[in-house]
RNA sequence: GCGGGAGUGGUGGAAUGGCAGACACGCUUGGCUUAGGACCAAGUGGGGUGACCCGUGCAGGUUCAAGUCCUGUCUCCCGCACCA
């Protein structure tokens, strides 16, 4: 080794060792046991950002670590390279978005190598290599032979910009979670994957899976959202089909004195009366301008309009009038809801607006609720009146009475509900999945064949970047005789949702070069599940949802055999600058290449894994990249100075050290303690460094360097301390590794083990105090005995002045750390 | 409104109910240097400046002992939200 640290040159050294030995190779032929780490795969934007950076410098120690500690780890890399960016570059720039996307895989290819992350390269894939979305599209079909994919007209959400649907998941605060403009809401016919199926076993599993952070499984079981209540029909005057609501608070029935239908309800138009026709159609047409940012925020004025038509309460008789409301949603429920003024808040302003009666139902506990002097609806538990034979009841407890009683009558059941919709997954876009359906005029939606697929995406389109798919207005490609009657038809030009390909990219590592079907069971069935997950917050609901879908759904297809795709999630936090988010807008980004190329990929590694645990949010700071910088060099001098001493140390005899030696080996043995614990425990990398830094402090202050009787236990302490380095900074751990004469590379050793024995202080500190208030510190044998411990304390100079003219009343006394005396 | 998380030095952050502030950044002083940088050494929560007091958003409580547990409260962040 050199005695100057030059991170570029020990870097290109040994990542090019590492890649002609296939250090990181995953072979399933092991008799290890196999630990599956991932981190999501990047989409290839041009380059890599910090928060990748973060992201695989987490997942590199864990890997690393793994197999240091025996695991055979597989730990993988690809793209999730199909989507928009590709499709608006070519638009903007004149290039195919393949030109575009493979340049930029094989740039950030090379950023990740630059960064030294231990990936088997050999699993590398690209989703919109048709070797990849072949398959998909070969699931897709059988999918759709199960009824799990599916198509149906209906109002989905349109991002104008992008000029595509997006699902549910995908529309944030109203806006495109792309490029944020105004979500709008358009008819269309359009594919779906049955993830509702799944809603109850979706929700399920989020208490079976305590690896993951409870607050991802807090936003899966609300976005699922699952509600208890009942379904209640509703007779229509003059109508045979009446109207049927869901509610949870069916113990405010006999409360309901109006009805309020979702605007785009089917029966709105039906049961609108000649002489109302002409308000009702202004309101629909009025609401449909509206954007669904606006109407779906809670201070918007509720508004409605009477269709003229009226219903019966099945309870009571009563004559309801039916009016739309703008705040009934058609997606939640059954798009109708019965409306009870006294009991429900919207209800209740919107009863005042129009004038509705309103009949209190439930009482509050010491109150008497007037409807003539009612300023807002009251909500809460209360004893139910004026609702015939359930009158006396606590209101929470009848509504298991009532729904018995609405069963018994016939006029409604006990159902649950989700909030959960159906994954909408066509997009009118080129660069993806081509959806492998084909449509003719004799036969209908007709299933490419498998023997067909795949239906590879064609490279000779046009981008215009106005007027929809480029896919459609390309003939070679759309027009198809039916694989059924041979006539002359139409191919789908929707392509699926990105989401798609990254919902089972996890299982595809496991046998990425498998020819025979999506997936090798036998391979998929050694490495799944994924042992560690790690990535960003921002998938909780989107991804990480999806991915568990299409798990089960491939569970149920027999392809794989595991219910849950990843055991253990980390999601880590945002690295930040200045206080944002690090972004061109705010001109706050660092550049990983300036970084790596000014202080080397272990640097850049090794700042970003000690600034703060993963779980938060990173706070940049230049000075403390510095500063990282400077530990590396400080510990390759320290490594290069005591060589002379480390060298050529003989082997260590524990009944021959010196004190200062025997010192020093509890150092080592305790930090190698602490450093496992961090690391495997709970990833806590900071204080895991900062042992480390400890330990290095206190070998630069160790006196007896020179002292050959201290040589062994030197080159037991630098060994142990270049091996835990090598998970945070391989490259300069290699290189101290063979500067202290190894020949078998740091990939390759074991991580090194601590003995409690020679961890075990043989004087302990043992702090004093009076009343809990710190007063001394004596030393004692760690072999003290409570009662020794005790009688010392109580002796101690500066307590007995304490103590003087005061009685002990008691003495607690924790082994080996302190004592409290009680005095009064 | 509902759910989740977090409030600790000048900064990032440490602390199985047991010495608050590990480790690092920054800063101060000194050494080295023509100088700067780098490097090395010492110091660094506040106040008194003796060996004492105060201090983990705020107010209570439990305990011999609370940053940690409990109750209330404030602030900030995140998610969901006219969900029937």
């Amino acid at each position: 080794m050199q005695e100057k640290y030059i991170p570029q040159v020990v870097e290109a050294k040994w990542q090019q060792r590492w890649e002609t030995e296939k250090s990181f190779k995953a072979d399933e032929a092991s008799e290890k046991k196999k630990f599956y780490l991932l981190e999501m795969f990047p989409y290839p934007s041009g380059k890599i950002h910090m928060g990748h950076v973060r992201n695989y410098s987490i997942g590199d120690v864990v890997a690393r670590f793994k197999r240091m500690r025996g695991f055979n780890v597989l730990h993988p890399m690809g793209w999730d390279a199909f989507g928009m960016p590709a499709e608006n570059a070519a638009i903007q720039n004149n290039c195919h978005p393949a030109a575009w996307t493979y340049e930029n895989m094989a740039y950030m290819r090379g950023q990740l190598k630059r960064m030294g992350f231990s990936y088997d390269w050999d699993r590398e894939l690209a989703t919109c290599d048709v070797e990849y979305y072949r398959w998909e599209q070969q699931i897709f079909l059988q999918m759709y032979e199960r009824g799990l994919a599916y198509k149906k007209t209906s109002f989905v959400n349109w991002c104008p910009t992008c000029e595509t649907v997006l699902a549910n998941e995908q529309v944030e605060d109203g806006g495109c979670w792309r490029c944020d403009s105004d979500v709008k809401q358009k008819e269309l016919d359009q594919w779906f994957f049955r993830i509702t199926d799944y809603a109850e076993e979706l929700l399920d599993w989020t208490n079976h899976l305590p690896g993951w952070p409870e607050r991802v499984m807090t936003m899966q079981r609300n976005w699922i959202g699952k509600s208890f209540g009942c379904e209640i029909t509703f007779p229509l005057e003059g109508e045979e089909e009446g109207i049927t609501v869901f509610t949870t608070r069916q113990d405010t029935l006999y409360g309901a004195t109006f009805m309020s239908l979702a605007p785009e309800h089917p029966l709105a138009e039906r049961i609108t009366t000649p002489e109302r026709r002409e308000a009702v159609t202004a309101f629909v047409e009025k609401i449909a301008r509206t954007d669904r940012v606006r109407r779906t925020a809670e201070e918007f004025e509720k508004e409605g309009v009477w269709t003229g038509a009226f219903c019966t309460n099945p309870l009571t008789g009563c004559r309801m009038p039916v009016y739309l409301a703008n705040f009934v949603l058609m997606e939640y429920g059954t798009g109708a809801v019965m409306a009870v003024p006294a009991h429900d808040q919207r209800d209740f302003e919107f009863a005042g607006k129009y004038d509705i009666p309103i009949r209190v139902v439930i009482q509050p506990d010491g109150e008497i609720l007037d409807p003539t002097t009612m300023t807002e609806a009251f909500t809460e538990v209360g004893t139910m009146v004026n609702s015939d034979r359930f009158n006396g009841m606590r209101s929470d407890a009848a509504k298991e009475s009532l729904a018995d009683h609405l069963a018994g009558e016939g006029v409604g059941k006990k159902t649950v509900n989700f909030r959960l919709r159906d994954w909408g997954i066509s997009r009118q876009r080129y660069w993806g999945n081509p959806i492998p359906i084909i449509y003719c005029d004799i036969c209908g939606a007709v299933p490419v064949p498998l023997a067909d697929l795949p239906v590879t995406l064609p490279r000779d389109v046009t981008f215009t970047g106005e007027g929809g798919s480029p896919l459609a207005q390309l003939d070679s490609f759309v027009t198809v005789p039916c694989p059924v009657c041979g006539l002359s038809s139409r191919r789908e030009t929707d392509t699926m949702d990105t989401f798609v390909q990254s919902s089972w990219y996890f299982l595809r590592y496991c046998c990425p070069d498998f020819t025979d079907g999506p997936l090798d069971k036998k391979r998929t069935g050694y490495w799944m599940s994924v042992d560690q997950y790690i990535g960003g917050i921002e998938h909780a609901v989107l991804h990480l949802l999806y991915a568990r879908f299409f798990t089960k759904v491939l569970r149920d297809l027999g392809y794989v055999t595991v219910d849950e795709p990843f055991l253990n999630l980390l999601t880590q936090g945002m690295v930040i600058k200045d206080g944002a988010k690090m972004s061109k807008s705010k001109g706050n980004v660092v550049d990983p290449n300036g970084l790596v190329e000014r202080y080397g990929a272990d640097t850049a590694r090794l700042f970003s894994l000690f600034a703060a645990p993963p779980e938060k949010d990173l706070d940049w700071s230049d000075q403390g990249v510095e500063g990282s910088y400077r530990f590396i060099n400080r510990v390759w001098k320290l490594v290069f100075e005591t060589l002379p001493f480390t060298t050529k140390a003989p082997a260590l005899d524990p009944e021959k050290l010196t004190a200062e030696g025997k010192g020093l080996r509890r150092l080592l043995h305790k930090t190698i303690r602490r450093v496992t614990d961090d690391v495997e425990g709970r990833f806590h990398f900071n204080t895991a460094i900062a042992a480390i830094m400890e330990m290095v402090n206190g070998l630069n202050a160790f006196e007896a360097k020179n002292d050959p009787r201290n040589g062994a236990v030197l080159r037991e302490a630098m060994s142990s301390l270049v091996i835990m380095l090598a998970p945070f900074i391989p490259h300069a751990a290699e290189e101290l590794w063979e500067g202290l004469g190894e020949t078998v590379s740091l990939s390759q050793v074991s991580w090194p083990s601590w003995d409690a024995e020679v961890a075990a202080d043989e004087e302990l500190t043992v702090v004093v105090q009076v009343n809990g208030k710190l007063r001394d510190r004596i030393t004692v044998s760690a072999t003290a005995t409570e009662e020794e411990i005790r009688s010392m304390a109580l002796a101690a100079e500066r307590v007995l002045a304490l103590l003087e003219g005061k009685s002990v009343r008691k003495v607690i006394v924790v082994p080996g750390k302190l004592v409290n005396i009680v005095v009064g």
